[in-house]
DNA sequence: GCGATTGCGAGAGCACTGCTCTCGCTTGAG
DNA sequence: CTCAAGCGAGAGCAGTGCTCTCGCAATCGC
């Protein structure tokens, strides 16, 4: 019942954005009335809130498959970092409002439950462990550090990854921010009139970003075309 | 008297955000009835329409003066970029919620008036006027261009920017995304529990940032110093 | 100076929202 | 067979965006 509910309003969000997403009209089209969605869920904003968990996990999963699909040896790191972008984005742009959900502006009070913080950090996991193969493939260059940032790179590195030099971590999580930056410009139409291809420009960024990660060793960067995008976007 | 309103909006959309907005409250608090706001915006959109072009306008302002204060010759390229990046950030610091309102999820149904699009140019206009300076002064080295994104990275130039070199102009369009990846991740809290010396972090992100553009010259890195935020916030 | 026009606020009202409460029905466990 | 728990229906409250009409006031044209 409650996934039943879920999929109504999934469909509501995909079709308004969450702005427009009205309880009602959830249990209008499931030929109930409102009061009873109230058994399910609290409030609206906890299904919301469940919504928001659906959507890190999709995007957490399309990412892990994508991952996996490569392989260090036969594609290299660059080209699995790469693969990684390309199939947030492409999940991203594939579900607009979902994404807007998690990486847009926080719709209730603040509220970010802990319950999400698992889910949200698939993708940045991601992230690391395709620097971690990298790392154990002696398949990483690590970048350059100002000295001021040295404690906090450490902190970090303790705290997310310990098996990773501090420096390539902080190059990490500053990757993982502008990734969403260019998604989010993308998804939101900040590019409008600007960017035309869009499709080379963020392969291109994307591959900037693997060199800023420190992602060396495969193939050629130029090896790597644009082809036909990933077709796991996750349902 | 759309001053009043406004303001009165701007009031409530700092205290509780663009959802909470409510065109009624703000009457309320006016001491009129909420049909009267009717004569001055046509509709709640018009009014965060209103709000939004205040907010462009205030975060371009931002960055200007921001640029403004610094000299090429005494301070460098490199920091004049800090500057600005330190100065949109300190803005979006200081607005949440009006930085939510024009780079998070766009609230109605995609609406992006042409009235909008030369305030949201300020501060990318500002980050291309720095490297038009560097340019001008031999200091900016033409970053690496895949050879895919060739064409688009000429189209590019020719709207945006023609005395700079291509590549130069799509490392700025890159930048520019990612930097705003970077502040929308501290705004909306993504690095809450992550990254705890934010203002180092970002430092070191925006410097490398200027780097990938391609600006040097000026003091070395290590010698731009995270000093007191600039007072330049805006309001 | 006076009448007409225009601008503006008030009020009522419609359709909608989230949410609460109570009241029955149904179902299943003991 | 009984009784309790779960669940949906319905009414209702407070609030929302928005539309319409009405009356007051100032201002403009003559």
């Amino acid at each position: 019942m409650t996934a039943a509910i879920k999929e109504e309003a999934r469909r509501q969000l995909a079709a308004e954005g969450a702005a427009k997403l009205s309880l009602r009209a959830v249990a209008r089209e499931l030929g109930m009335v409102s009061s009873a969605l109230y058994r399910y869920f609290p409030s609206r904003d906890d299904l919301l809130t469940a919504l928001i968990v659906d959507a890190y996990d999709a995007v957490g999963a399309a990412a892990e498959t994508a991952l996996a699909r490569r392989s260090a040896r036969t594609d290299g790191h660059p080209a699995r970092w790469v693969a990684v972008c390309r199939a947030v984005r492409a999940w991203a742009l594939a579900h607009p409002h979902e994404y807007a959900l998690i990486y847009g502006s926080p719709v209730p009070g603040y509220t970010a439950p802990t319950t999400t913080v698992g889910p949200a950090s698939r993708v940045g996991r991601t992230l690391i462990s395709v620097a971690r193969d990298a790392h154990l493939d002696s398949g990483l260059a690590v970048p350059p550090l100002a000295a001021a940032l040295r404690p906090e790179a450490e902190r970090l590195a303790a705290d997310v990854a310990p098996d990773l030099p501090p420096p390539v971590v902080a190059a990490l999580v500053a990757a993982w921010s502008q990734l969403f930056g260019l998604i989010s410009f993308e998804v939101f139409g900040q590019f409008n009139r600007i960017v035309e291809d869009r499709d080379r420009f963020f392969d291109h960024c994307a591959m900037s970003l693997a060199h800023a990660v420190g992602l060396t060793g495969g193939q050629a960067a130029g090896a790597v075309p644009f082809a036909a995008p990933d077709s796991d976007d996750g349902s």
